[in-house]
DNA sequence: TAACTATTGCAATTGATTTGCATTAAGAAA
DNA sequence: TTTCTTAATGCAAATCAATTGCAATAGTTA
């Protein structure tokens, strides 16, 4: 899973994108730990020195490059997590403890291709599942 | 669609809500014009004296106790529209003009079904689809 | 009508995200 | 390599949706 920096520095640069220190970083990390991580997190995760506002730049440069996707577990902080094509998936979150887990099932693309049918085009959608796990189910978690 | 409001008074009764005149024009309001809203349009749709905190508070009550359901369209404004038990239903959002529409079905019923099945309770689901309108991408959208 | 409790209004705060601008660094060209 | 152009970064300040505390007010129930 960990390739060397300059594999993240060749992908950094064929999406278009110059390869600095933090991008790097940024990729590297998200490609090493599957999951959506906040801003914040992903500040402490990473260790690094670093303004906060280059963070939200850097990582919307990933996101408009379509190397980093976002999601929203609607707690107010978006998480940003690797695009991985061949690996469409999207998440249930516990709304007791917060936390979550992938759901392997994608369930758009037959909607997709509708719409698409009716003339939208370029269609994308956002999914997340929200419920109680059952670890927090079990010892009458709210 | 539009009824007395002493229809409205009893639907919030009915939900273990005070029926006041604010919690009262807002069902009025999002009975009769479907459609997902943000706090700022209500208060202004509304056209209604009543400080913006208040609006918060309101819906938020309304929303808790299962009058209202949110969607939240990524612009940075949660949004607020009737529940509609007989009526689940999504959104696609242009990308260009950020008008949106519904979207009759629904998708999450089976992997709810499943979640559920694997100890999971209380599941439900957030979806919202993007892509460029019809009339949008006709002009070259973007 | 009285009493209890929830709702409202207002001011101030929080917290994520954004913006402007000067400084610095990446990548292309010489 | 060195130079040059342009984009990325750091910092301070600003936005903006949403929340909180508290005193004043209005629904409800008895």
């Amino acid at each position: 899973m960990l390739k060397d920096p300059l594999h993240y520095k060749k992908l950094l640069r064929s999406h278009g994108l110059r390869a600095t220190p933090l991008r790097i970083a940024l990729v590297e990390f998200l490609s090493s730990h599957h999951g959506p991580f906040t801003i914040r997190e992903l500040q402490e995760r990473l260790n690094r020195s670093g303004n906060i506002t280059t963070f939200y730049r850097a990582t919307e440069a990933l996101v408009e490059n379509g190397l980093v996707v976002t999601c929203d577990f609607g707690d107010g902080s978006l998480r940003y997590e690797m695009a991985q094509e061949k690996d469409h998936h999207h998440h249930i979150v516990c709304t007791s403890c917060g936390r979550w887990q992938r759901i392997p099932i994608c369930i758009g693309d037959q909607a997709t291709q509708e719409l698409e049918k009716t003339g939208f085009k370029e269609v994308s959608h956002k999914l997340e599942f929200f419920g109680i796990c059952p670890a927090c189910a079990e010892r009458g978690g709210r």
